[in-house]
DNA sequence: ATGGTAGGCTCCCTA
């Protein structure tokens, strides 16, 4: 059994003591994260491989920031979306061999958006199109594929609190679901809805206005796997723990199990 | 109620 989980960190420096807490306790095998808010040069790598963990990091200072942690060895390093100009450091790909079998994962981290009226909206709208393209020509591969991350999209009703009144605003538009379900209709898997299709437990919650203490979430982080790998998948939850604890990241991980032999 | 909180970094931007 293979455990792999999504979580966007909101800085790895200052969630630091939570990411190291959390990994010992999960012993998640493999941690797609998003957020880290840090050059590549000065993230804090030597705490995390002290727990075992090899790491590929695609850094940038401020904002943005993915990488991924594995206990097994990563081969293949890919930042950035193949054929997209950007910028902004939110896609690092890599091959993991387990037990002589590759499972090929990314982190991703989807442009926000800001809001609906934003230049950066057409800017989420066109990164999550190129996503999609690239996601196309990796599944052509018919490999075990896990592409995780922060989407900053709800694909429906169910994954948010309030749909009538969130509808059309941003994270939660019909141009962007419309993309992501595009990605899920054409040979992704979503694991938790997979697993849970009438749940409705968010991922995310924003620090203001008391949301999580009010049930206000929104399910945007997830684990989007190939048919080779939803095969195998035996289990999905996201994990609330680490949202409970003090100055805590307002993500909450998502967390798979696969039987990979 | 056009706010609220958090992180990074600079007196503002992004989420």
């Amino acid at each position: 059994m293979v455990t792999i989980a999504t979580w966007n960190v909101n800085s790895v420096k200052a969630r630091l003591p939570h990411l190291l807490d959390w990994l010992k306790q999960s012993q998640t095998d493999i941690v797609l994260i998003q957020e880290c808010k840090c050059e590549t040069d000065k993230f804090p790598a030597m705490e995390i491989e002290d727990l075992g963990y090899n790491l590929a990091i695609h850094g940038q200072k401020t904002y943005n920031g993915v990488a991924i942690l594995s206990k097994f060895p990563l081969e293949d390093i890919q930042r950035g979306i193949p054929d997209f100009e950007d910028d902004q450091a939110r896609y690092i790909e890599a091959v993991i061999s387990i037990n002589q079998q590759a499972l090929r994962v990314a982190s991703v981290y989807v442009p926000n958006g800001q809001s609906v009226d934003s230049d950066k909206f057409p800017y989420k709208l066109n990164f999550l199109h190129h996503l999609h393209q690239h996601a196309q020509t990796l599944l052509r591969y018919e490999e075990p594929l896990v592409l995780g991350g922060d989407y900053n999209v709800a694909p429906y009703e169910l994954d948010v609190f309030d749909p009538k009144a969130l509808d059309g605003t941003v994270c939660y538009h019909p141009q962007e679901r419309a993309l992501l379900r595009t990605m899920l209709h054409a040979g992704l898997y979503d694991a938790y809805r997979l697993k849970h299709p009438q749940a409705r437990h968010y991922s995310w919650w924003d620090y203001r206005g008391g949301a999580y203490q009010n049930g206000e979430g929104l399910r945007i982080d997830h684990l989007l796997m190939s048919a080779q790998a939803i095969d195998r998948l035996s289990e999905c939850h996201i994990d609330e723990t680490t949202r409970k604890w003090e100055k805590p990241s307002d993500h909450a991980p998502v967390v798979a199990t696969v039987s990979l032999t």
